[in-house]
DNA sequence: TGATAACCGAGACGGTACGTCCCGTCTTGGG
DNA sequence: CCCAAGACGGGACGTACCGTCTCGGTTATCA
């Protein structure tokens, strides 16, 4: 969010920055949410939470969002591993069950919460996208074209299209929560996409 | 006060509801929407521009987000028809590029931005669901049901999965945004759950 | 109040007022002031608490000032016996006593409160004169005459000065506060005022 | 985030209390009160007039009766000299003169509407007492107890209640507003209390 | 014996002010 | 240059009453 801060300013003036108050503040969001939701999570409640001034909140993020994108993204898997065992369907569905279990969750709140406030927050959507979805897509995106290489898919169709095609349907479940995200869920939409609806 | 009461029961007691305020702030709405956005459409603002008073609005609903879903719900389609030609494949399809055209519209950033809304207040959820979601899965399904009965696609599935494997990647798209929607994205999700990405 | 509303228009048309909804907004009036003082009875509760609509009030009363003033005096004792058995001194002993332990029970905070309103609405003003204040001090005014014109007190001096030199220490109690309004209180005014602070 | 606090228990922790923004307020005040009465000094009215969010009235004040108490009490003299030439009843005199002018002016017109306010809110009473009448009395009281130590007025009297002789018709007078506050009524009240209705 | 006119309840209406909350910025003193 | 504390202007929130206004329905009196 802020990392290339001091690399600009050659000479390393004055006080470092204080970690003890950046992890205070990732912690006092992490339990904010916890207590009453992303709306509970203000600046001032943030601010009093983690003993750390409203001014020190705003020289570091610009934003509640930010904050709690950094505080999600902070406790969340920092890698993704899309494996490859060689049975892609078995892959796929593994990694599929997996996303589905994690939505279900109180991550999948977050998210939903952090979805919820890029909508109408560019910044938000901004630092979403580059650090939650592009590289969970491009580990994806990079089994999709082994699998493409080696014949188990049709060559020549749209990725970009398959990957949401696959994660799509999660994502619209944990947002619209008509019906609850199960691995059964997961599965069918393994199935509907690599078979397809129509009798064989 | 009671003894000279009349006994008829009678449910038109009081001023009747004004219905020039009530089109005056659903046009309002519309109005502030096209103006500045979701975030632009405050309680205050909704007010000023509709010539109405704060308790007006509260009286009849209870916040913004009530206000916005039922200017959109006004303005959008109110039937929603999924035609029958007996081609199962080209009325998907024509479903699909339809929903696409018009999520890619202003229409889709109302919704988006309703979503967004419903993830943190229930009642909008609730509202979203009973007055867009479920009238509109209901159309579908029963086409989905048609074309089972026919054979044209696998009996024994689950039809809300497939429901969700369709719908959802476009709604995904509108959310995340990281691509655009278009009637090409349409066509491929089509090709993908009907057809399947193995090769035949 | 209103008494005059009838007289003018000669035909006496239409339905008469409602005398039981008088009543009601009277008892009403009287059953918020002590449930939660002057600041408690809005034209709202009246209207709830008496059965009666909101517009039956604006008919006959031009405001809330108006209502309690009127439920105020229909409870007060209507006639104020100034009486006179020739010991002037013990009349007016007995009259300020009286007073005092009047304004220090509840009907002391209703008076309190109305003068209150007066300060800012010109009509309670006008009507807590002619209707409080004129009547009594008429009927005080003329015991001092008649006491004067037996020699009992000095002639030549001005009455209404009088009148508020036995009065106003009373009311200055109740308004300000600062010590109880005792009998013994009243005893003190009345002796001042007769002998003075001199010594004789 | 306290390990590093220093135990110097500082009582000037954060941004120091803005004074321009506290004298405009109380400026605005009697600006107000001057262009419209009392009724027309709001809160908001307050903090548009003197350029001060409505945070910062509440952030000092209770209410729109404090914020008027400060104006008037920051306007009004400061010291109250209750002069002491020998002459005790000449010194009286000033005294209420000086009273009945200045309650006649516009700040009679204030302290009504104060004492009018005091009657519903305890707070503003509580105010009132300690911050203005309390040390007018007490002034007035040393004087009174050094004219009964030289013998200008009867031992043995409740000078509590004496005091309450000569102002109450004054505040009388100023709140039921029936007659005029003149000099000459000043004069009257101070000649009944030294020397008694009753003829010599 | 209607007709008429003023009454009644219920309650929605445009307003105004309330007091609270949070925003993002600022101004202190101290590390 | 960082930090905590916290005051500041701004603005939206949701509530409470104000006084006015429609409604449908109810009496009395007069024609």
């Amino acid at each position: 969010m802020n990392e290339e801060r001091h690399e600009v300013c050659c000479k390393n003036l004055g006080r470092p920055r204080s970690e003890t108050a950046h992890q205070a503040v990732l912690g006092a969001a992490m339990r904010l949410l916890e207590q009453g939701g992303y709306a509970h999570v203000t600046m001032e409640a943030l601010a009093a939470e983690a003993g750390v001034s409203k001014a020190t909140l705003y020289r570091w993020w610009p934003g509640r969002a930010a904050v709690i994108l950094d505080a999600f993204l902070a406790t969340a898997s920092p890698c993704v591993p899309t494996l490859d065992t060689g049975d892609f369907r078995a892959d796929l569905q593994c990694q599929m069950r997996g996303l589905a279990q994690a939505l279900s969750g109180c991550a999948g709140a977050l998210i939903a919460a952090i979805l919820a406030e890029a909508q109408s927050d560019p910044e938000t959507a901004e630092a979403l996208q580059t650090r939650y979805f592009v590289p969970r897509r491009a580990a994806a995106q990079q089994r999709l074209e082994r699998a493409q290489s080696q014949g188990q898919i049709a060559s020549g169709l749209d990725i970009d299209s398959a990957l949401d095609a696959l994660y799509g349907p999660l994502y619209f479940r944990l947002l619209a929560g008509h019906t609850p995200l199960t691995t059964e869920f997961a599965d069918s939409i393994v199935g509907f996409v690599l078979d397809g609806l129509t009798p064989k």
